[in-house]
DNA sequence: TGTACATCAGTGAACGCGCGTTCACTGATGTAC
DNA sequence: TGTACATCAGTGAACGCGCGTTCACTGATGTAC
């Protein structure tokens, strides 16, 4: 847009992974194209092939980048958060997460559009293990831990999906927080409502 | 394939919804075009356009039959449960619905393909109804009980997710349905361990 | 039972489009001496 | 400081493809009399 120079665009797979994301999230998945991509960078239809392989190694890489970023959300939540309330803050963070940026959050837990990748793999084992080391922590002896963070990953994940369908807010009112904070107190056993505490 | 009668067809629109459903979930979204239906009924590109406007309301119509049909699952689970273990009942049918069919499912759940319709928004209602009747038929004065179905409802749709997601089996061991009451056991508070009961 | 005709459900060729990807190329940059 | 040259990062035209959708049409079916 400005007028740098036209060579040497200054760091094109950058500026293509930043508008992919853009894209995703304004126009969904079927408007993500490389053409697309590389019009909104002003540059050649060919240009985008010199930092990625094709379309799937460009998808792979904004996945990779995504499971980062997100665990690292649910990370600094987590040290954020008051103790005593840190899987409460995860869940927030993991649902405003999937808010602030639908297209990405639907990407990366879409139906595989990517090859099998390593770097992949291991951005997603981090981010969930972000939330299985906190339940780890507060687990007592004989807790299943492996169930429970599974179980509260799976509470946050449908409850981001939902919020983006819609339908929560057809059920419930009040914000992020709120709602969470009275599902979390409705449905689950280790965040009982004030009063009652964890015993 | 048979050499049934060359014009007049039976009935496309009903062959067109069975074919998609059927792409959908052996290829996905992105190979579920009208042209593939069609080539796949042995018909011209034409033709189905006698039954849809477009390619949009051929998808509604299939996210309409598809949320009836999971309305009707979630019922027939819930009515054929022991008394007692109905929201159990409804978990499991909503996972396996799920997996069943991975591709209808996440049309079903995905970014919005169709226009807004009414028949739709009824058949989604009507299935989230099934879920919310139940629970308010075991809730107990004092309870939340529409935040306990969001709850629910979260916890069954982000299982699913994680479960085509593949995350799941990385983590647990064991059948959909060992899976599911153990997720329950280790995190909901209506799902107590069997020695504890429900109050 | 036989015929005329309206209607229904399809044909098949064609349109314009945007896509992923490849071709042979060229301008800009940085390093060796 | 100046020049030769390898390398890097782009150009731009072209390919073949499958898509959604529209055209004017035609064969099959069912109803009225």
């Amino acid at each position: 847009m400005n007028g740098t120079q036209a060579y040497h665009h200054g760091d094109l797979r950058r500026t293509l992974l930043d508008d992919a994301t853009v894209l995703l999230n304004e126009s969904g998945q079927d408007a993500l194209s490389l053409r697309a991509l590389a019009r909104h960078a002003g540059v050649s239809p060919r240009a985008p092939y010199r930092h990625f392989t094709d379309k799937e190694a460009l998808l792979t890489a904004l996945a990779v980048e995504a499971f980062g970023a997100f665990g690292e959300a649910l990370a600094a939540a987590d040290a954020a958060a008051e103790p005593g309330s840190e899987l409460e803050a995860q869940a927030i963070a993991y649902v405003h997460f999937g808010l602030k940026a639908p297209g990405r959050f639907r990407l990366m837990f879409g139906p595989r559009r990517f090859v099998p990748d390593d770097e992949l793999i291991m951005a997603k084992q981090a981010a969930f293990g972000v939330l299985q080391a906190r339940v780890d922590l507060l687990a007592r002896p004989g807790d299943d831990s492996r169930a429970q963070a599974v179980g509260y990953w799976s509470l946050a994940h449908g409850l981001t999906m939902l919020f983006l369908d819609g339908r929560v807010r057809d059920e419930l009112e009040g914000s992020e927080e709120e709602i969470i904070q009275r599902v979390a107190r409705a449905t689950l056993r280790t965040a009982q409502s004030p009063q009652s505490g964890r015993s």
